[in-house]
DNA sequence: TGCAACAAAATTGGCGCCAATAATTTCGCC
DNA sequence: GGCGAAATTATTGGCGCCAATTTTGTTGCA
C-alpha cells in the first residue's frame, strides 16, 4: 500500500494515564484518595506535564475525579451510580452474547476453559488482584468476539467506572465461588450455542457480590 | 449544612470543550478537517491552552482524532465503526423505554408533544442544523426520565461520535418525513404506557436516514 | 484545655516561551 | 517546462516557572 493510516493516539500520555489506571484498578489506590502530582512522578518517573494529562484524561474518563485548587482523586462511587453502572452494564453486556455464540471458534472456546480453570485455581490459591485480574481477561477474551468494538469499549469503561463503589465485589467467599461456577455455565450455553442462555448468566453474573437490589432500568 | 460537596468538574476547558462539540455538532467543522489552534483561539477566545486542553479532551470522548505533530481533526468514522455506533445505540436507546414509561408524567408528555410538534414545523420551515436541534431536544427530554443517568451519558457520547460519520442521516425528504410521523407514533405508545412497542418505534428510528443494512449485535 | 486567628509550608494550575516537526514555497538542475 | 532538493514559513507540543490557593502548624487568648 502507498499510504499507510496513522493512527497513533499514543503519547506518553495515553501510555501513563493507562498505567494509573491500572493502578487503581489493582487497588492501589482507593476510592476517595488523593492523587498527589509529586508522588505520580516519582512512581511512574514522569514529568510533571505528562502527570497532569494523564490525570486530566482519566478525570474526562470519570476514572478519578478532578476538584479545582485540590487536585485529582481516585473516583468514589455513590450508591445509586453503582446500581446505574450496573443497570447499564446488563443491558451492554447481555447484548454481547448473540455476537459471540455466532462468531467464537473451537480454538477459542479451549482458551476460555482455560481461563476459566484458571480462575478456578485462584479461587483458593491467589490474592483478591489475581483474581480479579483473571477475571476479567475471561470476560474481555470472550467479549472480543462479539463483533461490536465499540460495544466492548463501553463495556470496560463502565467496568472501570464501578471500581470506585464502596461496594466490595465477592464479599464472601460463596460469592467468589458462585462466580466460578458461572463461569462454567457460560461454558456451557456457550457450547450448546445457546445466546438467550448465555445472555441470562451474563445478567445474573454482574448483580453477583452486590448485595443491593435490581436496577431501575433492565433489558427488554 | 455544615459542608457542602464540591462537584466542581467545570473549568474553562471543559465548557470550551463543549462549545467546540457543539460547534463540530453543527457542523462548523465538517468530518477530517483540521482544527489550528490559533483559529480556535480567535474564534472562541480562549488562551492556546485552554483550546489545547479541549482539544485533549474531545480527543478522549473520541470527538476528535489527535495526530501527534499534525494536530487534531474531526474524527472521521469509517463504515464499520458507524455500524457499531448504531447497533450499540439501538441496545442503549432500546433500554430506555421500560423507565420512561414507568416514569414520565402529563407534563412531561405535553411537553414532548411541544417538540414533536416543534419538529414537524422545523421540517418544512427550518434549517437543517435547526431540525437536527429540535430532534435531539425531543430525545435528550424523552430519555432524561430513564431514570438512569449513567445510560443517558452512553447515548449522548454515542450520538455525537456518530457525526464523525459520512453518512448523511435525513439523506431524503422523505425520511425527514418519516422520522417525524415516528416521533408522533412514541408519543402515541407513550401515551398508552407501551414499554415494549416504544422501544421497537425506538429501534427502528435510529436506523432511518442511514442506507446500511442491520448491525452485528442486536439486542434481545 | 479548647478554639480561633494568624503564619508557614505544601500543592496545584495557568501560561508563555521556544524547540521539534511538518507544510509550503523557492530555487537550481536536468 | 518539469522535477527534486533545500530553504522558508507555519504549526504543534514539551516543559518549567511562579502566582493562587489550600492545608498544616503555631501561637495567643478566653
Amino acid at each position: 500500500m502507498t499510504e499507510r493510516k496513522r493512527k497513533n493516539t499514543n503519547t506518553r500520555r495515553a501510555v501513563l494515564a493507562n498505567e494509573i489506571a491500572q493502578a487503581i484498578r489493582l487497588r492501589a489506590f482507593r476510592p476517595g484518595e488523593w492523587l498527589r502530582q509529586i508522588d505520580l512522578e516519582e512512581r511512574f518517573q514522569a514529568t510533571r506535564f505528562d502527570v497532569r494529562s494523564a490525570l486530566d484524561e482519566l478525570a474526562v474518563r470519570k476514572t478519578i475525579e478532578h476538584v479545582p485548587n485540590r487536585g485529582y482523586r481516585v473516583a468514589e462511587v455513590d450508591l445509586k451510580t453503582y446500581e446505574e453502572i450496573l443497570a447499564t452494564r446488563i443491558i451492554l453486556e447481555r447484548a454481547t452474547a448473540e455476537g459471540i455464540v455466532a462468531q467464537i471458534d473451537d480454538a477459542a472456546i479451549a482458551r476460555l476453559d482455560a481461563l476459566a480453570a484458571q480462575f478456578s485455581a485462584a479461587v483458593t490459591t491467589g490474592s483478591r488482584t489475581e483474581q480479579s485480574e483473571i477475571n476479567r481477561a475471561f470476560h474481555q477474551f470472550m467479549y472480543s468476539f462479539c463483533g461490536n468494538a465499540v460495544l466492548e469499549e463501553m463495556i470496560w469503561g463502565l467496568r472501570d467506572r464501578g471500581r470506585g463503589s464502596q461496594i466490595t465485589v465477592w464479599s464472601s467467599h460463596e460469592l467468589l465461588q458462585k462466580s466460578d461456577r458461572e463461569h462454567y455455565e457460560m461454558m456451557a450455553a456457550l457450547k450448546a450455542r445457546d445466546a438467550e442462555r448465555l445472555a441470562t448468566l451474563i445478567a445474573t453474573h454482574i448483580i453477583k457480590g452486590a448485595p443491593v437490589g435490581p436496577a431501575p432500568v433492565e433489558p427488554s
